[in-house]
DNA sequence: ACGAGCAATGTTAACGTTCACACATAGGCG
DNA sequence: CGCCTATGTGTGAACGTTAACATTGCTCGT
């Protein structure tokens, strides 16, 4: 019980417009893809018969005989953090508007998910993919990988196998760390994000780098998670260190939480302990008290590895690698010079 | 030069996998489909041609022949907030793992953007469309809206033309008022969202009731925009007022700036005034001090109108209204007692 | 033992576009 | 003046799958 092709009920064909407009289908086809070659007179009745009849093209059709989806794919982290929803954020911004994105998260950045989501994509037959792919792992996953669409990787450090647009982690990190040691403490410690994501290595890096290179002792490095709670876990053990005048945090969240633990054991801020953070949060800027951090421009980020994605996708292999995105300092009230200068 | 079919280069094809099984191409689709009629012995042959072969079948072509698309779409506003990204988390892990998840983000919520984003999906041709419309404009945009697939909204209220799910927002800012009421507060002070948003007005509206039924005295409700920035600003002119002893904020980033506020004008948390907040981000646990506050599950409402959209599409017009989520009251350091209790 | 009925498979025709041509008609140039 | 090119349009054949129907060989009840 099919319908007849331009009976009434059902969506209008491209034949209907065509009848409609007194053309073949092919000059309606013409119409609609820009092509050279129809004149304006024809293209104005074409036009006209596509509106009164509220036609709409059959999007699987033209695949079909395109052999184009105009389908992009996003793999992502947990989007419930503020560098991914950001990106995606500039990832949706920068698409083109005849595209459409999906997404997928993965729990887990090994080689099986890892797979399964891009199996997934392929099986849609998106044109392209993007992996916001900050972790080790990740890197490792994408070399085992034989795909034949273009992908790009966000901030995925520079030994990927893949193009990749990244925040100058290191140089954020060092501009925070050579700000807390001029403003006069002898060394800074770090409280990092998880040694499995290469910005937590990136910013490591960034950190102890600076404090080599000005001769200050490097203490040992403590890992959180990202969350406010591992912050304050860790905040207190090093609350509880009285040598401990100056700390860098992998993000603002963790930042809170030492915040809260030093508040806890009687330690003030800056007064006795400096805090520096990283990302610059919307609400830094309210914490107890207002955060000095490293801001950082996700959303550019985002809208950078879309431009990439597209060149890629059209062919244009422009070798142009993209310089990382450089963050800011942002001065607030956290940081200070230390009570008591030149104490050894 | 199109390509023999059969021939080396390119995707393997359906009638490869045949050929190569020794069966017919539809043989090959019933195993893909699971269609019965099919003997244990040449489907393994067909899955073992499938799987030697590389073969996938092509998504654009299943869906010129069945109509069928496993496109989903999702409307969303700043997908940056806490509630509509946590949603988003939800709606992606509930989606069938065949479904295409896609995202489009609206600035403004009135009619015009709103048909904008839903004609670019119907351009798609999703199968249903799912819209985080926490606005009232959007309601009004919805009704003049006229789609032929189907369309949920997540917290849309309750007069919307389409099926939604929601949060009894009323119920819990009822329960923090009257929490704050029984600690002995003589009546409470609401920091309120943006009132274009559905949210506010209902969390507005439970906090008003309360007082009413306790027979408290209704203060001037005060509007912010979600944001920290905001509540510190509105804070400042609470904190200057010294009968406020007890405020509600409409969400936890807005308590966040209040808290700011109160504290560079010296008054104590919850010394001098207590507040609660809402939605419990991660963060509200250490805040200073750590935040009472009302907890969503923003996930399980994402995957409620997940699961609501995929029954509509199946057919299956189950006629349940789906009971709005309550949320629980998370009781932490922020409210208290106040000074003085009987004072007029 | 013989047709009914069902399991297992094959054959052909959609699905709605775009692409590769073929075909007119008109203008420019030797 | 006729040929060659460019413009405008139509015709038929892909594109790769699933749906509908046809066909074969069984088993089963009587």
């Amino acid at each position: 019980m099919k319908q007849a092709a331009g009976s009434q009920p059902g969506r209008p064909l491209m034949v209907d417009v065509a009848r409609l407009a007194g053309v073949s289908h092919q000059t309606v086809s013409r119409v609609l893809n820009d092509h050279p070659h129809v004149s304006a007179k024809t293209r104005a009745e074409v036009l006209a018969a596509i509106r009164d009849l509220g036609y709409r093209p059959n999007a699987a059709a033209r695949t079909l005989a395109t052999g184009r989806t105009n389908a992009l794919g996003v793999i992502s982290v947990d989007n419930t953090l503020y560098g991914p929803s950001s990106m995606l954020y500039g990832l949706e911004q920068a698409a083109p508007p005849n595209y459409m994105v999906a997404i997928a998260r993965l729990d887990a950045f090994d080689r099986q998910s890892l797979s399964v989501a891009v199996e997934r994509f392929l099986g849609q037959a998106v044109e392209g993919i993007i992996m916001v792919a900050p972790q080790v792992a990740a890197v490792e996953a994408l070399i085992s990988l034989t795909t034949d669409v273009p992908l790009v990787a966000i901030k995925c450090g520079t030994g990927a196998p893949v193009p990749s647009v990244t925040i100058d982690n290191l140089a954020g990190a060092a501009r925070a760390t050579r700000y807390m040691l001029d403003l006069g403490h002898e060394t800074v410690h770090h409280l990092g994000g998880p040694p499995s994501w290469l910005d937590s290595q990136e910013r490591a890096d960034g950190w102890r780098q600076t404090l080599l290179a000005a001769g200050a002792e490097v203490p040992d490095l403590v890992y959180g998670d990202w969350s406010a709670r591992s912050g304050h876990e860790i905040g207190h053990r090093l609350a509880a260190m009285p040598e401990v005048t100056a700390v860098l945090c992998g993000n603002d969240q963790m930042a809170l939480g030492l915040l809260r633990a030093l508040a806890e054991q009687g330690r003030s801020v800056p007064g006795d302990v400096s805090v520096v953070g990283f990302d610059d949060i919307p609400e830094a800027a309210f914490f107890p008290p207002p955060l000095t951090t490293v801001r950082q421009d996700f959303g550019e980020l985002g809208r950078r590895a879309m431009h990439l994605l597209m060149d890629r996708i059209r062919g244009v292999d422009r070798f142009v690698p993209s310089m990382p995105i450089m963050p800011d300092l942002v001065v607030r009230a956290s940081a200070a010079p230390p009570k008591r200068r030149g104490s050894a």
